[in-house]
DNA sequence: AAGTCTTAAACAAACGTTTGATTGGCTTGT
DNA sequence: ACAAGCCAATCAAACGTTTGTTTAAGACTT
């Protein structure tokens, strides 16, 4: 059920993302490089050849591909919104990268939740605190200017996240709870609405006074 | 670093707590028979004999840890409190019970999130979702004596447990967040407290009208 | 003495990685 | 223009380890 007709440029790029895919559904010492390389239609050598080694290949999809979140929030950092807009676009911005690459995020996640490869955790926790450090600026702004309550801001912060990864990370478990049969609803795109309604409405309860 | 002088009928469940704290913290794949016969001080043949394989000892950490938690939800379910008392315990209960079987909880939350082992994913989900089930409850039973608003009541369970989880999987991006040096500040009682005050404020505002 | 527990050794299978041969396109010297 | 040389890409095969599990003999308990 493979593409054997691969162009030869995008052999890397389409091994990175077959090895994203597997990661991400069975974890990284469950995938063998030969599946791997099966799935991708090459040969195994080619792993090795690519990337030095599979530790290689796993830090490469780290690498590649830290989202490019922190544009987005810079970006919103000055422009000339109330504190509240700007949470509520972080919201969507957060639930639409997230959700879109959902692979990469349980990667990430997975990667954090395990004390194997602390160089790769630590690179991972750099970069988000970077983009956390934005919004939790963000809130400040808010209650600085007195429309948003000094509430637990870190604790905020951390449901902020929980949340999605828990939409991410827990699908079967989600499915039971909207009584859905297929997991890919949680990809569809009323989901993402649905998912940007409930976090505005949580931190508007939560926020403003 | 390991007790050589454990009780014989201990023996078992020795082995059972130290593979408990290695699964949560390498993962399943990534820790061996041999490894796990070593930190606990036994022979590697010993977890064949006790539980037929790697796979048997690992369901028979969930089996014999489900948590307990039910009972002390079905209990609260029929005291004669209010809705937002009910939900208030719940968070008390399941911060409680989380967080002191850290471990336990992340093997759980790993096992969730990989699509590996299926028939352990569905015992899991099986027994979660009718503690939510009670849950959902709560929330309705507040929500129809008119003191709680109509919001996403399964987005507000999913941010619920997505926080908790988010605890105790993503420790070392807390401790960035909460300028912390030891991963061990999780499990203080302090911290546990604030974890509550967190959830009750982000759901008191968020439910009651 | 019987039966349970414990052990070191051995097992096949699977793992990540390396090797050496082969290919095919590109440059170079004439 | 064309053979020679080169280099990156690809492959099947084999490498040495480590994996989970089994075995068969020994030790301890009752």
């Amino acid at each position: 059920m493979q593409d054997f007709h691969i162009e030869k440029t995008d052999k890397r790029q389409h091994l990175l993302n077959i090895a994203e895919g597997l990661f991400a559904k069975y974890g990284y010492e469950a995938v063998s490089i030969r599946q791997l390389a099966t799935e991708a239609g090459i040969n195994l050598a080619m792993v090795s050849y690519y990337f030095g080694s599979k530790e290689g290949l796993f830090a490469a999809i780290i690498e590649n591909k830290i989202p490019r979140t922190r544009d987005r929030l810079e970006q919103l950092a000055v422009e000339h919104i109330s504190p509240w807009e700007k949470i509520s676009r972080t919201v969507d911005i957060y639930v639409d990268s997230m959700l879109s690459n959902r692979n990469f995020s349980r990667v990430i996640t997975r990667e954090m939740s395990t004390q194997q490869r602390p160089e790769n955790v630590k690179m991972i926790v750099s970069q988000i605190s970077k983009n956390l450090e934005i919004v939790r600026g963000f809130i400040r702004e808010g209650q600085e200017s007195g429309i948003f309550r000094y509430v637990d801001n870190e604790m905020t912060l951390v449901t902020f996240f929980g949340t999605i990864s828990a939409i991410l990370n827990s699908g079967s478990m989600i499915c039971v709870l909207l009584d859905e049969s297929q997991e890919d609803i949680i990809m569809s795109e009323s989901y993402k609405t649905r998912v940007k309604q409930h976090l505005k409405a949580l931190l508007q309860a939560h926020l403003m006074k």
